[in-house]
DNA sequence: AAGTCCTATCGTTCATCGACGATAGGCGTT
DNA sequence: AACGCCTATCGTCGATGAACGATAGGACTT
């Protein structure tokens, strides 16, 4: 039986901590600038933000690229913590971190 | 004869055309965050910004690289349009491109 | 328990970045 | 004209990115 399989479940959930640690650091700000710092990662991060959260196939369907390229780039955002994964049985719900995301906006904003 | 040497000048003119155009293109966004994607390159922006502008030289002295380093990180930023240069007299002072920036503001922002 | 689907990781290859020293070129001064 | 200062470019080297196919691991279903 297919167990919810298009109630999107928002994976992840509202975490606020918000607090916006000082984003004086130019390391920082490089890292999520460079997150960003390729096509496929912008397209993916607009991807996640249309739809509030999104199962990696569907991430795959539509790029062009292989799912182990894709798989990459998710990793890279993951790891500069501006996108967060969650196992949702066979598969692994993505969304944004919102809170990487505004850190993101607040250096971009102050520069 | 020392010409004007700390009188800044403001070498680059506003020009006001800050048409900001469409920023949709995944290409142009992540050109722009691929710029700012290296701390030294943040660092040099920020300078820029304290002051409205500035010679290569005073760059140099600022950041712990050799001066050929700094001036391909300067040739980057040139190249996606974040800062221009004018030639003045013997060195060369470089200021931001507003409207670029504000193009990659925008671009953040509509995230 | 076996099978199947989904995703992550491994290993490879090619291209590019980042850093430096050395060198070339422009401009002003002597 | 020659010199000196400032900046850009060249050439090199090591490190990393981007892409892919192949493979391994997890979690449901049968």
């Amino acid at each position: 039986m297919v167990k919810g399989k298009t109630s999107p479940k928002q994976c992840c959930d509202e975490d606020e901590t918000l607090a916006l640690p000082d984003v004086t650091g130019a390391e920082d700000l490089a890292k999520l600038c460079w997150a960003m710092a390729h096509p496929a990662r912008v397209r993916i991060v607009r991807l996640l933000l249309d739809r509030s959260s999104c199962v990696c196939g569907e991430i795959v369907e539509e790029m062009p690229l292989a799912q182990s390229t894709v798989s990459q780039h998710l990793k890279i955002l993951k790891e500069t913590g501006l996108v967060q994964g969650e196992i949702d049985g066979p598969r692994v719900c993505y969304c944004i971190n919102k809170s990487s995301l505004a850190k993101l906006k607040k250096f971009v904003e102050d520069l």
